[in-house]
DNA sequence: ACTAAGTAGCTTAGTGCTAAGTTATCGCCA
DNA sequence: TGGCGATAACTTAGCACTAAGCTACTTAGT
């Protein structure tokens, strides 16, 4: 590993270590330190990304669960806001502005007179379809710093993290 | 490593890997979606830590900023706004919160009367220095499920991570 | 000294979310 | 069959933020 110079979050961690010896090592606060900086950072990467397609990132996410669920590309809003961690009130509002924009439409459920499905419009199909290339694009420019060696052990040591934090 | 179950994450990949196998190996798109919920499930647990003290995450990273700036634990707005990544129209609105609960107090600038320095004070200096070790405990309990030597090696992947995302 | 540009903190309007509550519908069980 | 709790989508109120703009003040240029 070669020698870095010390960023933002070595800073932060040096004035506790002065202020604060008491508390001992803190490489956990600058592991989710790091880890809250790069979801920032990569976040906003992708909301420019996705910014080209004049969508922003969580109706992206709609449109990609959407299209990967495979045809006939529909989904309830109750499923919706499940996978992606929403309430259903806000599920409401995502679909109102995709719907508008003519990239989902919504159906009523023939079995389930209180439910709804929302589609994937073929203009919506053709959207995701690029803008998750150009997202994975994004994606693969930071992570390509690291080696493909490296990569893969980061995803390993991140997935069995992602476990501990559930 | 040890083999794990698959995640979330996983069937993620694996839906995408059938709706649309031209896209290629999606190690980059993994990674990054960990990071996601990492942060959100450990920024989750981080709240309810800061919780038992009455205060949300973004009052005590304001806190925590004066705190580990040393004495006299007093920075100006502008200063907090920029370590923060928020606007100065954000920082007024917690400032305002954190005076109105008596751990803050806005003074005037002496040398520049356009400028106000928020200062810790000493209930806010005690409840900061409780808060942080209770978050930092929390990390440390996530973190722990890593060894050692996979933790730190995590530590140096991330910061070489978090310079490619910049 | 006077003016123009820059800066600090605050205010306002708009965004996107949550939590709680509403309405319509479903499905179970007596 | 009728009634009751559960459920789906939506609505509303409130929150925390940003972007843009305001006011008061400072600093640099002449």
């Amino acid at each position: 590993m070669r020698v870095m110079h010390k960023d933002r979050v070595d800073a932060i961690g040096d004035q506790w270590r002065r202020e604060r010896p008491d508390l001992g090592d803190l490489l956990a606060m600058e592991v989710f330190g790091r880890i809250y900086r790069i979801a920032d950072a990569v976040g906003n990467r992708m909301e420019e990304a996705y910014g080209c397609f004049g969508i922003g990132r969580g109706e992206f996410d709609v449109l990609a669960t959407l299209r990967r669920s495979g045809e006939p590309y529909r989904l309830t809003p109750k499923q919706l806001a499940g996978t992606l961690m929403l309430t259903t009130g806000g599920m409401t509002g995502r679909l109102d502005k995709l719907e508008k924009s003519g990239l989902i439409a919504r159906e009523p459920d023939p079995d389930d007179r209180r439910s709804v499905r929302a589609r994937l419009t073929p203009e919506g199909r053709e959207l995701v379809d690029n803008a998750v290339a150009a997202g994975l694009e994004v994606q693969r420019a930071v992570l390509g710093r690291l080696s493909p060696d490296d990569a893969k052990l980061l995803g390993n040591l991140l997935r069995e993290l992602l476990d501990a934090a559930r």
